[in-house]
Formats: structure tokens, sequence, C-alpha cells
DNA sequence: AATCTTATTATGAATATACATAATAATTCA
DNA sequence: TGAATTATTATGTATATTCATAATAAGATT
């Protein structure tokens, strides 16, 4: 391991043991070089790369801190929806069901950031986990953005995969709520009444204009989101 | 902004655009550092925080290649449910309903890591916003590892944030689930029969020690997760 | 004592340099 | 021709050095 990660350890370990108090201040670099045997750059790496994970803060001449933690962050790896089903040990199916250019909705219309009157490509599928509906997708996609999306018919590949394939990097904004099904989700979905619904919105956006937006909707009893790290 | 951001933004810009596409080689740093006018450290602080950002992947000698994208990273910001609920503009009240020593059930056991006959502090309490229940919070606490918490009475301070004091530097792993709500849920959120609930249960661990295992259920209609960046 | 100025100090950042290491390419030899 | 060896190359890492900058402390001035 190189030194700089293993004096950031050293000085993690020291955090967390509670040795270094949220608040406390830290030695300076040349001290911590000389306690190490290092040099005042090295030590500056791994205080550095501290301070980018959110441990410490630092400020010139004023010295490096401990942070007082009031909340905590957790990542989530979102996949795509064929791949979580297979490396679950199950077969996954893809079936369209609707296709077609649309005015959206006000709220629709909004979340693409629309100007005014624009038509987008609103798609409507479902993807199976072993033959049992787990996730009833309803996209909205932007034609100004990606037109190419126009003459895609989308009956063999998801759009999901298909705008992962076109526009790799784009930025994305998810939302995670619980909601009784509706009355489409009860119907592809296969739910009795009342059921609950896990639902997953997401606005897709690439140099501030919107490519698509997305309600993800799932069985609750087959669906849940687990942290990473 | 410094040399190395600068170069980092026009990079990931280029990647961002299509120019480099996924699987495509970037040129060499040294080849970099002459275009940018900056020298190969430089430029390597650069591509390294690309690659720490999981946008390329770097091999000696066989050099830098963006890489294909099949599942992205979202974060959320976790904030202690005051918090939470104050910078909703909302007022906060807390609600102690019990608090005692107990064998933990089974499933608990098991999250706790736990080790035969273990004595666990359980305790449950009530979040408030504006008055109307906003989120039950079911806990245990491993004694063996926070035995101070044996004598706090959890009155007036409730266990998320005084574990934040005590604890601040914890890992942590969270699951996100739907579900209907239970008698318990229903009786505490004040929630009509098949309501559903927006569930988070964590588990808190220091140096492989379990700390704490809690389930907190919101009512669906005024609870969602919302990603960052 | 209050305010302004100056010196000091810790971190921020860039560069030149040196050597390590892993992957690939080129070469040699059986 | 195939396998083994060697050279080349791109990245990985550490260090010394230099200068910048911001916050604080110390001192001078009114």
């Amino acid at each position: 391991m190189p030194t700089y990660k293993e004096i950031r350890n050293v000085l993690l370990d020291r955090i967390k043991s509670g040795e270094w108090r949220p608040g406390n201040l830290l030695p300076p670099e040349a001290e911590l070089a000389e306690e190490f045997g290092s040099t005042r750059v090295t030590v500056n790496r791994a205080m550095q790369s501290l301070a980018d994970d959110g441990f410490v803060e630092r400020r010139r001449k004023a010295g490096t801190r401990v942070v007082q933690r009031t909340e905590r962050d957790a990542l989530i790896r979102i996949r795509i929806v064929r791949d979580e089903i297979e490396q679950s040990g199950r077969r996954y199916n893809y079936l369209l069901i609707s296709r077609g250019r649309e005015r959206p909705p006000q709220r629709i219309q909004a979340e693409l950031g629309a100007s005014g009157d624009l038509e987008a490509l609103h798609i409507v599928c479902l993807h199976f986990a072993d033959g049992r509906p787990f996730q009833l997708e309803n996209r909205w996609i932007n034609l100004d953005v990606v037109p190419q999306a126009g003459s895609e018919s989308f009956e063999t590949i998801s759009p999901n995969e298909w705008l992962l394939q076109k526009v790799p990097y784009s930025n994305a904004e998810h939302t995670f709520r619980a909601a009784t099904a509706d009355s489409e989700e009860k119907e592809h979905l296969d739910l009795g009444p009342n059921e609950p619904v896990f639902v997953i919105e997401r606005t897709t956006w690439l140099d501030g204009r919107t490519v698509t937006h997305v309600m993800l909707s799932h069985p609750a009893d087959d669906f849940r989101i687990v942290t990473r790290d």
C-alpha cells in the first residue's frame, strides 16, 4: 500500500477510535511528517483525501480539524434492471407495452424542463423476473435532446439500456418513495387491492438539458434498496 | 480553480460530450501535459481524480480508458430526523414510548451479530413534524459496545442524536423498502387500514462490532428520499 | 484600549526529478 | 515458428523545492 494511504488509514483510525474527537485540531503536516518518517507533501496527500471524503476540514493557517457530523452519506449503486434480476439468479424478460409521440402531462412537462408545447416520446414497458412482473417502467424521452430515439422501436431493447448506450454520462436525480399501487400499476404488476409499491423516479440531464424522465414501480414485497460501503 | 481541477474538467467534458466514448483510450499523460502547457504530474493528478470517481480506468503501460458504465452511483445524505423536519420549516417533537433491557428476537439478534444470549437495550420512540407522527423509531442498542447507553433515559434526547455524539464515526448499512403498515406502525403513526409505510433499516458497526440496529417507519405520503449531485 | 500594520505559520498547489512497476512490443534463440 | 528474453513505455509514487494564500499572532500607532 502506498505511503499516503497508510498514513491516511492511521489518521482515520485515530478519528474513529475517538482519539481525535469532532472539533479537535490535528497536528500540523510538518509534525506528522516527522512522526511517520515521511515528507510534508505525502502527509498533505493523506490529509487531502480525508478532507475529500468529509472526515476533516482544512483551512490555511487555521489547521485541520475533525468534522462534527450530523449527517451521513450513503452510496447506492443503481444497476440496469436486467443485471439486477440476472445477478439475483433469475430469468429476465422484457415486454414493450406502448410507445408513441405525445404531449406530456403538466407534471412531466415541468420535469422535462419543457418550453411550451413539446412533444416527447412516451414509452411504457415491463421487466419480469422469472416470469413475474418486477418493474413497470413509464418513461418520457425528450426528442429535442435525443432525436435518434424517434426511430427506435424499443421492442427488443429497453429504453433504459438504449439510453445508457447513447448518452452514457448524463447526470441524474433519483427520488424513492412508497405508495399504494394505482390502477395501472395494479394491472401490469399483477397486484391485489391496496398493495404497496416502491417507486423510483429519475430525471436525467446532460448539459442542463433534460434527456428523460422515468417512473419505475416495483411490487413492495420483491424490492428493496441497500446502500454500500 | 487549481490547474489540476481545470484539466480534470476539460477531460470530463470530452468524456461527457462523447468525444471520448466508453472503451476509448485517452492520450498519455505526457501528451496531455504538453497540450495543456502543464506537467505530467499535474495531469496525473487530474486523471487520478477521474479514476477515483469511476469515469476512467487506468493500468500501467496499458493507458487510461473511458469506463463502460452499466450502473450508476447515487449519493444520499441522511440527516438526523430533527434536522430533516426543522429544515423543512416544521416544528419538531420527540416522544419516548418505551425503553428496557430485553433479549432481542432472532432476526435482530442476527443483525446485531450477537453471540448466544445477549441482552440489548430496546427503545421505541416517535418523532413528530408539526404535531403529526413523522417517524417511528424501533431501536436495539448493543450494550457490550456502548455500555453507557444503559444509564441514559432517552426521555429528552433521541437515541439517534445520543449515539451520534458517542460514536461519531461508525459505519452503516441502510435498507429502504415499502410495506403495508403493521399494527404497531398503524397505531403510532396514526394510519388507516392498508396504508403504506416507507421503512429505513440501519445497522451500525464500529471495528466489526455491531453498535445498533434500527427500523425507521414513515407514513408514505409524507416521506421520500432524494439523491444528490 | 482600540485600530492598524506587519510578521509568522499552516495549508494549497505546481514543478522537476527520480525511481518503481506492470503491460506491451520487439528481439533473440532454440 | 514458437517460446523465452529484453527493451520500451505509461502510469504509480515519493521527494525536494518553490511560491502562493489565508488566518492568526504580535507589534506599533493613535
